[in-house]
DNA sequence: AACCCGTGGAC
DNA sequence: TGTCCAAGGGT
């Protein structure tokens, strides 16, 4: 490393600190730098709560859920309060839902210790569903500690500002060091979401925005005419097909018959309709064989999903029926829409039913 | 370390 | 239509 390199470092994190000051995203969950400068600090609540829900998942995703449940839950010793039943079926959509089982789980901790959530990377380290991301960020951005936020837009602008060569995940090692290097005594947090939204906005992962880059004149990537091709990755597998049933069973009163999934797994402690096993490959044709209860089943369609690690496809049945089956439910029309049903049971339910999830009760 | 765990939007 | 991938964590 040439030696002009020990100051590079700061200088490139005030330039992309100033250009946050003016460039920054208004998000719901953030407070803005101004308000930094007056003295304003973020609730740590907020901060932890925006950033479970942003795991992996896109900031547009994530608006409805976070309003929903700060109105809904305004403290977190609010949300320990809560059933667990009830922030399932609010999570309901978002995705990995073992988030939700753990967002419950942190809450119960954080309110037995009088609502107030540790103030260190270490000490964040240790709760559910805070893993080395989030602790840094929550550490950073609610307390202003100089911790090294690594996420996959930090990886995506350090790749690209020193033009590594070396895939992921293996560079991380490498990326964590320059990160160390270059946080900020003062504003860490504000670095952080920087960096973030210069991921976000400017420093895409497909055509990034050179020419309005703050940092376009300390980019070896982009000296290199290359920024495209960091960061380096490697191929990813292809996924498996997988191929099961579903059975939509409908009662007189329109009511569907549903049941609630074991808590670890897929979907762990989601609602479903009873469904085959999916974890064998099915190479034929399904049978109503599989049902919870005989019956007359009908073939209602077919659908597909797509989840992290293999595709699902489903063929629907549908039957009237009037009991109660051991371990099932029955849902109301006027109650579907609020169960905790993540989406491919509701592409199951609306291929055998169109509409009935789509609407609120008192429609 | 490698695998499991959802969903929707962009191109 | 397919592919990538988003403020990752748990095991």
């Amino acid at each position: 490393m040439a030696p002009q390199d020990k100051s590079r470092k700061p200088a490139i994190a005030a330039r992309l600190l100033e250009w946050y000051d003016a460039h920054h995203r208004e998000l719901p969950w953030r407070t803005a730098p101004a308000a930094l400068a007056r003295g304003e600090r973020p609730d740590p609540y907020r901060v932890w709560l925006s950033e479970i829900m942003l795991q992996q998942t896109t900031v547009e995703a994530v608006r409805s859920y976070f309003s929903a449940f700060v109105a809904r839950w305004p403290t977190v010793s609010a949300l320990a309060a809560a059933a667990n039943d009830d922030i399932m079926k609010a999570w309901a959509g978002l995705g990995y839902y073992s988030r939700a089982r753990n967002l419950k789980a942190c809450a119960d901790l954080v309110a037995a210790q009088g609502g107030v959530f540790p103030d260190t990377e270490e000490g964040l380290r240790t709760l559910p569903g805070i893993g080395p991301y989030t602790a840094a960020a929550i550490a950073s951005i609610a307390f202003d500690r100089p911790a090294a936020v690594m996420d996959g837009n930090v990886e995506r602008v350090i790749s690209r500002l020193f033009r590594i060569e070396t895939p992921l995940p293996q560079a991380k090692t490498q990326i964590r060091a320059l990160v160390e290097q270059m946080v900020p005594a003062t504003r860490p947090g504000d670095f952080a979401q920087a960096t973030m939204d210069l991921g976000a906005t400017i420093c895409t992962p497909r055509r990034p925005k050179c020419m309005l880059c703050p940092l376009r004149e300390d980019c070896d990537a982009l000296a290199a005419g290359d920024p495209e091709l960091y960061p380096v990755k490697l191929a990813k597998p292809e996924k498996p097909l997988r191929r099961g049933a579903a059975f939509v069973a409908v009662r007189a009163d329109g009511a569907v018959l549903l049941r609630k999934r074991p808590e670890k797994g897929l979907l762990g402690g989601m609602t479903e309709v009873p469904t085959s096993g999916w974890t064998a490959r099915l190479d034929g044709e399904t049978s109503p064989d599989a049902a919870p209860f005989p019956s007359q089943w009908e073939r209602a369609g077919q659908i597909a999903h797509v989840f992290t690690h293999f595709t699902l496809e489903l063929d629907i049945y549908r039957t009237r029926f009037d009991g109660n089956p051991a371990d099932h439910f029955w849902s109301r029309p006027d109650e579907l829409h609020g169960e905790a049903l993540p989406t491919v049971m509701k592409k199951a339910i609306e291929a055998a039913i169109p509409g009935a999830t789509k609407h609120k009760a008192g429609r």
